[in-house]
DNA sequence: ATAGTATTCAATTGATCTATTGAATAATAG
DNA sequence: CTATTATTCAATAGATCAATTGAATACTAT
């Protein structure tokens, strides 16, 4: 039997295999550029200043998500279009936000302790926030910036970058709650509008997780 | 505002720590070392002689894994024994292991290449299964080493490791259908069980996945 | 054609990771 | 107490990875 011999060579490509995908995952600025184009396609000079990385640094990093297949890349004229490969990716990075976030004492307290103490009311969940949608108790605020909001987005939410908030806030109803997103659970503009927001007088609250993380659990895009 | 200073910095201190648990998901030898544990706890000597590592060796990657927060160690005696943190763990792994089968064209190539040409046959469903258990339809074969199934294994299953089956064929019955399951969808020992036993004539198929997926799926464990 | 832009490639340097080795700890058995 | 066993620690050398730089490629617009 050639296969007693060749068993363990094989387990041991397979486990090196998917050590491959995860080694795609295991640098902080390729996870920030995941993030990115969880919420849609991006070509890599937007990409590079999104992350503050050079241009030829955030080249070689999607390169490497490229090889890893977590992403695809589409060439139309002089731009390289980036997008994630797969719904499956998206799970994939929400797994594991959520077993870091458990698991890291360390990551546990800045999550909890930066991010949260900006505003004390708990997050609202998406199945939640969509039900109060529908019965038009709630105003929706995505406070990305207009291309994301253009590429998708929540049900009847109103697109108000965090930069144009102080200005517009009069087209925003004083009457109901306001809840606000971003990018995801770890995108920061919703903190900060929210907190705005509360400053100003609204009653408002921050959507738990983003665009991807609704996506994820089957709800309705516009 | 400080906060316009320290934005960047928490949102790359955030994505630098997730980046970590993916950094210690990324060396074959600790993913095989996971799939051990998804079994059930063990120490590091074992973990060394079934992986074929050096113990120091062993032991290094599993404090890897520990410091990520993916596994814990409990000490008894002179014996440390480990087990995985959490089983959203053992979701991330197989959501992992989903991608990478899903977007790698080599692994996809090995995957369907190698381990699909040895039964012929498509796997069985863990949810197909435990209908046709339930319905006594079926012969339910674990054959994982003995302390493996004390830990834990599907309801009505038999024991039998691979070494024993040759000896033990007497004790299946032939009139019914042998489903053979191990620890996980790169586990090799159900593939040659189940090409030993249609050998032998007998009707034999794998499950999809091991004992790990069938708990994830939330199905009963005896 | 020419200039300009987006992206990638190639080479370098410094940093991090892995496996091995042998010694150090800590618990147990005689 | 001494010998034994399980595990971890520490130091090393080789391998791999990341950021930077400047050049090369590919496409567009004039």
């Amino acid at each position: 039997m050639s296969s007693a011999k060749r068993k363990p060579d094989v387990k041991k490509t397979l486990f090196a295999h998917v050590a491959t995908v995860a080694k795609a995952l295991s640098h902080g600025h390729r996870l920030e550029l995941l993030e990115l184009l969880a919420q849609g396609e991006r070509n890599v000079e937007v990409l590079a200043r999104l992350t503050g990385l050079s241009v030829a640094n955030a080249s070689q990093h999607l390169q490497h998500l490229r090889r890893a297949g977590l992403v695809v890349a589409r060439k139309s004229g002089q731009y390289v279009h980036y997008r994630l490969a797969d719904e499956a990716v998206a799970a994939l990075l929400a797994s594991l936000r959520g077993v870091a976030e458990t698991n890291l004492a360390e990551l546990d307290k800045l999550v909890s302790g930066y991010l949260r103490s900006q505003d004390g009311l708990e997050p609202v969940s998406p199945k939640q926030l969509l039900r109060r949608v529908r019965e038009g108790l709630v105003t929706v605020l995505d406070v990305r910036p207009p291309e994301e909001f253009a590429a998708g987005h929540l049900p009847s939410a109103v697109n108000m970058p965090l930069k144009e908030l102080k200005q517009r806030l009069s087209e925003l109803p004083r009457d109901q709650e306001v809840v606000a997103y971003c990018r995801g659970p770890y995108c920061l503009l919703a903190y900060e509008a929210v907190a705005e927001l509360r400053e100003q007088g609204f009653a408002a609250r921050r959507l738990d997780g983003g665009l991807p993380e609704w996506r994820l659990a089957g709800l309705p895009v516009e």
